[in-house]
DNA sequence: ACAGGATCCTGGGGGC
DNA sequence: TGCCCCCAGGATCCTG
């Protein structure tokens, strides 16, 4: 669920909590997460002081003194908050450090567990990791020949193309819809044929959708929570996700659901042009 | 290289 | 109430 302007929310709630406090003591669930937790790592937290905290994609990274990294991805279902350690501790609780200052903890919830907690010693290991995994640009520092060139060079269509981490970093199935129909461009269509104005055109698109996120402090469905357990408000403004069937905000025509690159994905037929095969030459829809 | 499906999990919602 | 099925913001692995 988080994607990036939830995991932006999280990084800018936990920064001035976390920013300076030094782990006290550290306790785990021992249940399995999606990327296996090592024993070693709760002695090696402790005592360590946070230096910063930033975002990369959809990786929370905690940056800790002695060259100590604690990386966090949220999955589907993670939550990342400081809380008081007085309160009570919610189930699927799998990670809490007890932090310096003013009795609080960093407390990792994550229900469904496809998310993870990491501990990189060393710059160049965490580096290493993020380049291992082909994680694309930031959605912002997509400069326009690097998006063509990445565009033109897939079969796939652009609802596939948006959901990979490698191609452009942060965007999951929210903001991918949202963004195909703030740039007017339907989800079926083959990325290698887009034009350039419509290739410029989605790359603002996306920019636009995740900062207009990111200022309601993300969209909650569901599990999602900020780092202070806000949640976010966004999904008031979802113009075609999860909207199957409603009027389109723009022509009124019902937004339709289908599934591509196995995922739900929703859109207006109308506004959104028409599928590949039956846009004829010559016979443009708008 | 890619689509499609299954997988890792838990829980909410709808239908009956 | 309860049961069963479908669905979910992600990522990865396998098969064809």
């Amino acid at each position: 669920m988080p994607e990036l302007p939830e995991v932006e929310t999280v990084v800018r709630d936990l920064r001035p909590c976390l920013t300076g406090c030094r782990i006290q003591s550290v306790t785990v669930s021992g249940k399995p997460l999606r990327r296996p937790w090592s024993p070693e790592w709760q002695t090696q937290l402790v005592g360590r002081h946070v230096r910063h905290v930033r975002r990369r994609g959809k990786w929370i990274v905690v940056e800790l003194d002695r060259e100590r990294f604690l990386v966090v991805h949220l999955g589907m279902s993670g939550q990342l908050t400081v809380v008081p350690a007085a309160e009570a501790i919610a189930d699927h609780t799998h990670i809490v450090l007890n932090l310096s200052r003013n009795r609080t903890q960093l407390r990792f919830r994550d229900i469904r567990r496809f998310g993870s907690a990491t501990l990189f010693e060393g710059r160049a290991v965490l580096e290493r990791f993020f380049s291992d995994s082909d994680l694309g640009p930031e959605p912002w520092d997509l400069d326009t020949a690097t998006w063509r060139q990445r565009l033109a060079a897939t079969e796939r269509c652009l609802k596939a193309v948006l959901l990979d981490q490698r191609i452009v970093a942060g965007v999951g199935n929210i903001y991918a819809d949202e963004s195909l129909f703030e740039a007017r461009l339907h989800p079926e269509r083959l990325a290698r044929d887009l034009t350039p104005a419509e290739a410029r055109r989605l790359r603002k698109a996306i920019v636009t959708v995740l900062e207009r996120a990111i200022d309601k402090r993300g969209s909650s469905i569901r599990d999602y929570v900020g780092g202070s357990g806000l949640k976010g408000q966004y999904q008031q403004e979802f113009r075609v996700y999860r909207r199957t069937g409603e009027p389109c905000v723009n022509c009124r025509t019902p937004i339709e659901r289908i599934c591509l690159a196995g995922r739900s994905t929703h859109f207006c037929p109308d506004c959104q042009g028409s599928e590949p095969e039956a846009s004829a030459p010559g016979k443009r829809s708008r």
